[in-house]
DNA sequence: CTACCTTTGCTAACGCTGTTAGGTAAAATA
DNA sequence: TATTTTACCTAACAGCGTTAGCAAAGGTAG
């Protein structure tokens, strides 16, 4: 009595195929532009089959922001082993981080949620540019008074602005995961550390 | 011969209404529900007149997303003033930049494109625990090997996590603004004084 | 083999979205 | 008063996520 069997099998083979349509597409134009009647069309279904296997489209994107962080976790876990040192760990685990991103973009904006860049946000938004000269001022003149007056303030700045910005948006995410109490703590850890380095 | 004046000063407070409406709907529901029926609803007026004042809904939100970097940058400002000693403005400016997020959670959210955040990603999501414990693995060994052994794993992972998102988050929004090279090396700078602080 | 029931998959619709073509009536100009 | 410009609307197009309801096929039982 395999029926059940291959009844099964074909439905998984059915939600698989839905799955590599979904990222072909996504791949192809972003998933932005994602939709589920252009999926069915790509499995040759109906829309409606598309709920049997799944409740809704968040159901089948959060599927693939699963994979996301599974693969982000075997290519930390990978890197670590490349190393002995925890130092040297930690630093490599950065990089791959930052190459994770870049090779996986479609991934990193699904499972952080970064949508509509519209590209070239800051040619369009001019107003960038009073806020970036403003905190790089201050950060020039305490690099001046510092003993190494070689650093680079643009350099200098854009830490700055990413600690900040990873902190919120994380936090913004994340929202109860860890209590606001917590966060005030890692900034002013993280604020601590990096005005340390830059004074001294 | 007023006339003139009277239709551009008119022309004027419809455009004006339709950036009230539209940011009070943003208030209410989340500028993702934003809809120019909605807006074309509260001002009383058809659809296409919208379409006479702004060439499309990304320009309205653009709109909103130019006043979100002013007041910033004016928050950014005031706060500098309130001190002297640069390293006192810089550390201002960072709690300044955090509660401005946080106050203006509709202009930070539409200012770096952060959407479907679908809330509690933290609990639908578990594969993150996995890459979270990793790194943490690591740091818990940094500290034992250092000389204040009373830091915070946690605290720290957060912090490094935090930066190095975003690192990725603002140089995948601004693409071209910045050489890819010039962005290692952020990376590169901001890892070693992060890790420094944690081995001494 | 037939009758029944379950599963599978479809068509068609609902209500929503951004955007635009085309027409009408009012206002300004000649 | 006749003409042209402007303001504004209705109605539609093409797309979206989602679902109700029906037809046909597959498997089961008498």
């Amino acid at each position: 009595m395999g029926i059940a069997e291959r009844r099964t099998r074909q439905k998984e083979e059915v939600r698989t195929s839905i799955l590599q349509a979904a990222w072909q597409l996504v791949m192809a134009d972003g998933w932005q532009s994602l939709s589920i009647r252009k999926i069915a069309d790509a499995i040759e279904y109906s829309v409606p089959v598309i709920y049997d296997h799944f409740e809704n489209k968040e159901a089948i994107l959060l599927e693939f922001t699963k994979d996301g962080f599974s693969l982000l976790a075997q290519k930390m876990e990978e890197t670590k082993n490349l190393h002995t040192a925890p130092a040297e760990q930690l630093n490599a685990i950065a990089f791959a981080y930052w190459d994770f991103a870049f090779s996986n973009k479609e991934y990193y904006q699904l499972m952080f949620g970064l949508g509509m860049p519209s590209c070239d946000l800051a040619r369009k938004v001019p107003e960038i540019g009073a806020y970036g000269m403003l905190v790089q001022g201050v950060i020039k003149e305490l690099i001046a008074g510092s003993s190494h007056t070689d650093a680079n303030p643009f350099l200098k700045f854009h830490t700055f602005w990413s600690m900040l910005h990873g902190l919120v948006s994380i936090n913004m995410m994340g929202q109860t995961a860890t209590p606001d109490e917590m966060n005030k703590m890692i900034l002013k850890d993280a604020m601590y550390g990096f005005i340390k380095a830059l004074k001294e």
